[in-house]
DNA sequence: TGTACATCAGTGAACGCGCGTTCACTGATGTAC
DNA sequence: TGTACATCAGTGAACGCGCGTTCACTGATGTAC
């Protein structure tokens, strides 16, 4: 952390007793290198031992601030989903277009789900971590601080298209799952599924599929089955 | 595997030596054996040591049938993945009517989905197993025995939804890729995903929005966006 | 403002575990003559 | 049909590794009087 000159070893060694960083910052760090390692190898790659070491911390001093691995995990996982969230939040705050403009509200949806995939495919280590939480998962807990989770950016949007009548009110009800599920599938398939290896150029007719997929269920009525 | 009784130990112990078993029973067992972790508990519980204790033999006979770990799991996925075609494939034999029959291909397509949407929830292990081969995807090759790969049998039943008019040819091209994407991430989100803890009411209100989604993307024409 | 003391947050050493993998071996199997 | 021998498929022992986690400790921090 401090640059060590020849004889730093032993001041390091020195100070290294005792505790040394301002408060919280462990804790922060062995977060923040939590959150790298899941950047760089997915949920599987958060390693207790390697955070403290990257924090300059000896192991078990992890305990101090987690309860065990899986809670340093959540934590980790929990700003992964956090950063999807912002990147979702930044891509459609830069549509233009007032709110309740019918074509704007498309672009805004289409702007979400470009978001999702771009996350999925910039940072598949971080997307797998986002959605492999252990035990009970707090998708949808926003705590107020922050974009709100993608899930109510999704129905947001989706009430918009609504209310500016490009998406029927009888269709409304659930859209967001056949959606959420329509993007997120594409987006496993082609970043850890069996699509991963597919050119570049198919991959981008497949993508467009789903598109044209998306934007033709959102007007019509549902017909009987 | 065969009854011992009190004295059996040491006739197991003195027949154990050497090669008793059929030819290929023991690439066999393991191959089975790492089946059934995977079914328990995913790729990730595919644990070569305990596939051997399994099959009755030690670790490093394993290395006899298979190069490393990773060959051995990729065997698993890919038996794993013969599971769901099979499931599959059962489930659209099971539809009456004839091909061709606008009907019947809608009843297909539905057999279809179900039948993926239930491997996934009542074989979570497999289904994360299946998805989860170590580098190259073998999906689409099917070696011609057995059931056609998933992707495969979708791609059929369009093409039978195409020519009885259900589907408009110019809204077939890809569309195997959507309806996969949003069959798969629903999968996802509710067996593995932030979806898993939903109570059985809404998962069906989600499965059922799901459904009347790719229902009513059939018929329709494309719309400019 | 100064001192006594509880608490907090780190260190150092060690634990047991189970894993994948390698080595040298040996006995049964099956083939060539 | 019988024998000599190469190959195959198992055994037994061991390796090094890195992990999560526990223990007893110690020194700095901050609070009560």
């Amino acid at each position: 952390v401090t640059a060590d000159g020849p004889a730093g070893a032993q001041a390091a060694a020195t100070a290294g007793a005792g505790r040394r960083r301002p408060r919280g910052a462990v804790r922060d760090g062995l977060a923040a290198a939590g959150l790298a390692l899941a950047r760089a190898g997915g949920p599987d790659a958060v390693v207790l031992r390697e955070a403290a070491r990257m924090t300059g911390v000896v192991p078990n001093a992890a305990y101090r601030h987690f309860a065990d691995r899986d809670e340093l995990l959540a934590v980790v996982c929990a700003a992964a989903m956090r950063e999807l969230a912002a990147r979702m939040a930044a891509a459609v705050g830069q549509v233009r277009g007032r709110p309740g403009d019918p074509a704007a509200a498309r672009r805004r949806l289409r702007a979400l789900g470009q978001a999702y995939l771009a996350f999925a495919g910039d940072e598949p280590g971080l997307f797998a971590a986002a959605f492999a939480v252990p035990r009970p998962h707090a998708y949808d807990a926003g705590d107020g601080a922050g974009d709100p989770p993608p899930l109510d950016q999704l129905r947001a949007v989706l009430d918009e298209l609504a209310e500016a009548g490009v998406l029927s009110r009888a269709r409304r009800p659930g859209m967001e799952y056949a959606i959420w599920s329509t993007v997120h599938g594409l987006a496993v398939l082609t970043v850890q599924g069996p699509l991963r290896n597919l050119p570049d150029g198919p991959r981008r007719e497949v993508e467009q599929a789903v598109r044209d997929f998306i934007d033709s269920s959102l007007a019509e009525p549902p017909r009987a089955s």
